[in-house]
DNA sequence: AACGATGGTTGCATAATAAAACCTTGTAGT
DNA sequence: ACTACAAGGTTTTATTATGCAACCATCGTT
């Protein structure tokens, strides 16, 4: 593929997927949720070619989504920014999305919950500014103030 | 590369990911929230070669997120199924990072807005089981009984 | 000083994507 | 009925990304 950026698209989306998108990054980021720091843990853990996972793991130092330190161990950690950490709902979205309709035979695979509680979080769901969930088709996208002139002809919503 | 699949990774997320990971899926289905239906429409907005166009489209008809229909007019149409619509967190947290770690010059290039109200759409969010917005850290993984033997090695959270 | 483990880098083979040409069907006009 | 044109693809060939294996540098230990 020629590019796997999209930052000429003028649109958050694809903002995000120029970062994030790549085949692996978010396993990789999913790995540091779950506390894997070591690039031999990431790579035993995906399987994935320690050059890809080199390249990867540079760009999400680059883009301020890891920061790599030196542990105590004197070897290299990877963790997660605030940046980073910004990601978990995006991850859990994914998550409870593959739940619901590539669900494993015996149940969820993992259940996250409240630390704090032990309960099991929510659902993401999307809400209206007074809390109530929403669903798809009642939500419609309007023009804000940084949309591109570029794209005015696309329709809005249905 | 050799697969793009995570299936045997036994992870909901990896499961999302294997289904609409690749580059120009979730453009694809962005689009088509958008209100866009047609082969041409995604192909001129997305600038993406036909070919690509055409495997991505029927592979979100097989996994069964788009449906194709005859539409009025005699073409083709694909439309999101609610499976398709279910992935709308997903898109919303991404386009909710984007905003806030991509910004645009100007302000927000969309405002996602109750259609009913009219008013802006809250932020995605991880919630606790009582509704609190939770942190990053104040979230906990724990074994579900769909967990994988194979990934019994893999340190839940910090 | 020798050795193994960690954390990479380099070079080559292979698979996925892009670009452009081509094909098929349906519709419209005459 | 015939021509023309557009939509919605498919095919072929070139380019780019990924995978794989071998290699290298650094650190800590013996």
């Amino acid at each position: 593929m020629k590019n796997s950026n999209f930052d000429y698209m003028n649109c958050s989306l694809a903002q995000t997927l120029s970062v994030i998108g790549e085949h692996w990054s978010l396993l990789i980021i999913r790995d540091v949720f779950m506390g894997l720091r070591r690039f031999s843990e990431f790579q035993k853990d995906l399987g994935i070619a320690k050059n890809i996972l080199s390249e990867r793991l540079k760009r999400l130092v680059a883009e301020g989504i890891l920061e790599k330190t030196k542990g105590e161990a004197g070897f290299s950690e990877y963790r997660l920014t605030e940046k980073g950490l910004a990601l978990q709902p995006v991850l859990l979205s994914m998550t409870h999305w593959g739940d619901q309709y590539k669900p494993a035979k015996k149940g969820k695979r993992l259940v996250f919950v409240d630390r704090a509680s032990g309960k099991p979080i929510q659902r993401m769901a999307v809400r209206s500014h007074d809390g109530r969930k929403l669903h798809a088709k009642e939500v419609k996208a309007k023009r804000g103030s940084g949309y591109a002139s570029e794209r005015l002809d696309v329709p809005l919503a249905e």
